[in-house]
DNA sequence: CGTTACGTTGAAAGCTTTCAAGCATCGTGG
DNA sequence: CCACGATGCTTGAAAGCTTTCAACGTAACG
């Protein structure tokens, strides 16, 4: 069972002239890991806003990365319960799980009309055997994740209902900030409510009354579909989050 | 600032007749392979039961793998809650996201007594660029808590109370009978209520009325500082957890 | 203009935490 | 050998947080 089926996109950005690259804190590359990322790079496909990705259960024969746009990925229980796990954004890897599974344990939706990367899962293993480099970076993003995973769990185990709430907007925040995605200085997270609850593992209600604390507090304002966030020092503070010490980060 | 120091085991078990290797579901390696994960390995350490590992916010310029006994990783929040991320049982690495970021982002405990053995991070370098075997399977490792935590959180966020209970001990045991920790069929988790409910974002006083309904539903039966299983099916069943599916597995 | 998606509210019901005790076991010092 | 403190497990009851239920308002869309 494979998953979804997406448009190509007309013209693909060649990576040599990826918009990514020049960001400040993703990690340079030296020619011969450009030229196979290159070769890697197999193509490029587009999705709409709540388009799905990829599902949970069905087999991927592609790696993707995120070029542009906002998606996240969840898991559901079979009664429809879901729980969102974590947030994709420009530079960010997907499906790597699949290839270590098989199956996808997961599902991915865009958020926001989305460009990906498109990469045959079975050139991985040339990765590996060739450019130790790059396949350090693919661990690298590995654990990444994981450990915002744990900061996650953390926040859904143990904070309140108001700290977890300030703690994602801040963490979304801080990851939008740093790839530069906020507007003429205002940054708006393209999310829902429902987003927010079921991140939170909270009810739509609960959250709705949560997030209005934040912005009675002006840490926040909440507009048709997106986040507004106002005080991100604020919301780190409440939530009593550090923030990321990340450092300069790979990419595919 | 680094973490705790332990002591070094008086005689190391040579990677060659390291007793996880039999065992039916890991990987075989070949022979250089084996070769550098023996020289890889510097020595052996002990810990007691509820003795520190790791601590969040030091450095540690070790890798660990499990060579026997169970441990967990947590992280806290400054006014002491606490969430337990995962278990650790033999043959699972310990310490790699260190590598990633220079300093833990949580804490490691031993459950019982057990024994790690120790690599020095400095060469995972070098496995890369001569192993690139071994260093898929490190991806694999990293993407392997990845699911799992993405199953805790998926726990944690989106399922009641005794569904929680009946997922975490499910899914404990499922992990210690593969690995062949039954002693004559009975298997005892080597955990008491205070980690349960830190695992499940409960409070101990409802984690315990919790695990009384699963005693009274004849799942499990609660010992001093140990949970043992009786019907692990019942307990998957309940918590509508589909188990892992996990095909043979790396390690290092 | 009806429908759908999203956000907002009030109130009741229900789940969890907090508070307060109490019991048993175990290791230690007197 | 026994008292005592520490650890871990239990319980009952009140307080508090969240969910559920039920409506309602608005904006976008076909």
């Amino acid at each position: 069972m494979t998953g979804p089926v997406l448009p190509r996109s007309g013209r693909p950005v060649p990576c040599e002239r990826c918009p990514l690259r020049g960001l400040p804190f993703f990690r340079d590359f030296d020619e011969g890991e450009l030229a196979f990322v290159s070769s890697f790079k197999t193509g490029e496909v587009t999705a709409g806003q709540g388009a799905s990705v990829l599902q949970e259960g069905t087999h991927s024969p592609h790696l993707y990365t995120l070029l542009s746009g906002w998606a996240f990925r969840y898991k559901m229980l079979s009664d429809g319960r879901r729980q969102i796990l974590n947030y994709m954004l420009p530079g960010d890897l997907i499906g790597l799980q699949g290839t270590v599974t098989g199956t996808m344990e997961h599902s991915v939706e865009a958020l926001t009309p989305i460009v990906l990367c498109l990469f045959e899962r079975e050139r991985l293993a040339e990765l590996f055997v060739n450019h130790p480099g790059l396949s350090f970076d693919v661990t690298w993003m590995a654990a990444r994740e994981e450990r915002i995973l744990d900061d996650h769990l953390l926040s859904v185990g143990r904070r309140t209902a108001l700290e977890r709430a300030a703690y994602i907007i801040a963490f979304l925040h801080s990851r939008a900030m740093r790839i530069g995605l906020a507007k003429n200085e205002r940054l708006f997270i393209p999310i829902t409510q429902v987003h927010v609850a079921d991140t939170l593992g909270l009810s739509t209600v609960h959250t709705n009354k949560t997030l209005k604390k934040l912005s009675d507090l002006a840490l926040i304002r909440w507009h048709d579909r997106s986040c507004e966030v106002l005080d991100p020092a604020g919301l780190m503070d409440l939530a009593g989050w550090e923030g990321e010490h990340e450092r300069k980060r790979p990419f595919v």
